[in-house]
DNA sequence: CAAAGCTCCTGACCGC
DNA sequence: TGCGGTCAGGAGCTTT
């Protein structure tokens, strides 16, 4: 659920309430979220200083002092908060899916909760990240100044499936998921049935509208961030005025015409079946 | 290669 | 009120 906006806007607010500070413990409360936990996790962790949280793609990558990172990926509905450090003789009453508890120097826990526990953490070093198996076939940043018109027709030409899930594809631009692709391509004004390598003079426009969904929500969710306790993966949608998606049924902000609701490689797709061609 | 299907998981929601 | 069924979905993995 949370797209590249919302993971973003998480990493900030981590990096914001994280860096220079030290894991002093690691506690996991189950042996697996998505995928079972590195068997070395929390003694690769203890006594590391987090230096910064990068994203790439979905995942974030916490930095630690000797050359070390965990990656962390918030599946679904993965959060992130930070607690104040518990009074003296005071046990912290967790809730139920907090998975992982890293208690820093200050007293301060970071908590990992996952009800559906589509996330997953790994560790991983640092001149290993690019050839990791996670990150080895991801392709370009959205916002990056590799993804251009000419990168993405190649990567395009020889698709021959429907747009919509074509650009929710990690291997083709990474980051776009089910909602910002929905409303990327209403903006555009491509039907999301289109083949991926017709969609032609579309191209720039197409790289335009993903460009101004992710920015206006990354914005939207940088406003929200006062408190970083407050900011989660899954409550995470700031920008809650969308176009198409979860619209089935509704008139078109356009045109009027009902917006259509249908399923593509497993997932809901939203449309106006006039406006989008 | 591309493409499609399967799988993980729990909570929300709906109809009865 | 409880209960079974359905849906939501990121992305790695397997199969075609």
């Amino acid at each position: 659920m949370p797209e590249l906006p919302e993971v973003e806007t998480v990493r900030r607010g981590l990096d914001k309430a994280l860096a220079g500070a030290t894991i002093n413990k690691v506690e996991l409360r189950r042996e697996n979220l998505r995928t079972p936990f590195p068997k070395d996790f929390a003694k690769s962790l203890t006594g590391q200083k987090i230096k910064s949280v990068t994203r790439r793609a979905k995942y974030l990558l916490f930095h630690l002092d000797s050359d070390i990172i965990m990656v962390a990926h918030l599946g679904m509905t993965g959060r992130f908060t930070v607690a104040a450090p518990q009074g003296k003789g005071k046990k912290m009453e967790f809730l139920a899916h907090d998975h992982v508890v890293l208690t820093l120097d200050d007293g301060r826990l970071i908590i990992y909760n996952d009800a559906r526990r589509f996330g997953l953490m790994e560790i991983c070093k640092r001149k290993e990240v690019e050839n990791h198996k996670l990150f080895r076939h991801l392709a370009p940043e959205p916002l990056e100044s590799e993804f251009t018109p000419e990168y993405l027709e190649k990567a395009l030409s020889k698709r021959k499936t429907p747009i919509k899930p074509t650009i929710m594809d990690q291997e083709i631009v990474v980051g776009v998921g089910n909602i910002y692709a929905n409303e990327a391509l209403f903006l555009t004004g491509i039907s999301p049935l289109k083949p991926a390598n017709e969609i032609g003079k579309k191209i720039p426009p197409l790289i335009k509208e993903i460009h101004n969904v992710l920015n206006a929500a990354i914005e939207a969710g940088g406003s929200t961030l006062k408190d970083f306790a407050h900011v989660s993966g899954e409550s995470g949608y700031f920008q809650h005025k969308f176009h198409v998606y979860g619209r089935g049924g509704k008139p078109c902000s356009k045109c009027k015409t009902p917006i259509e609701t249908i399923r593509q490689a497993g997932r809901a797709t939203f449309y106006c079946p006039k406006c989008q061609k």
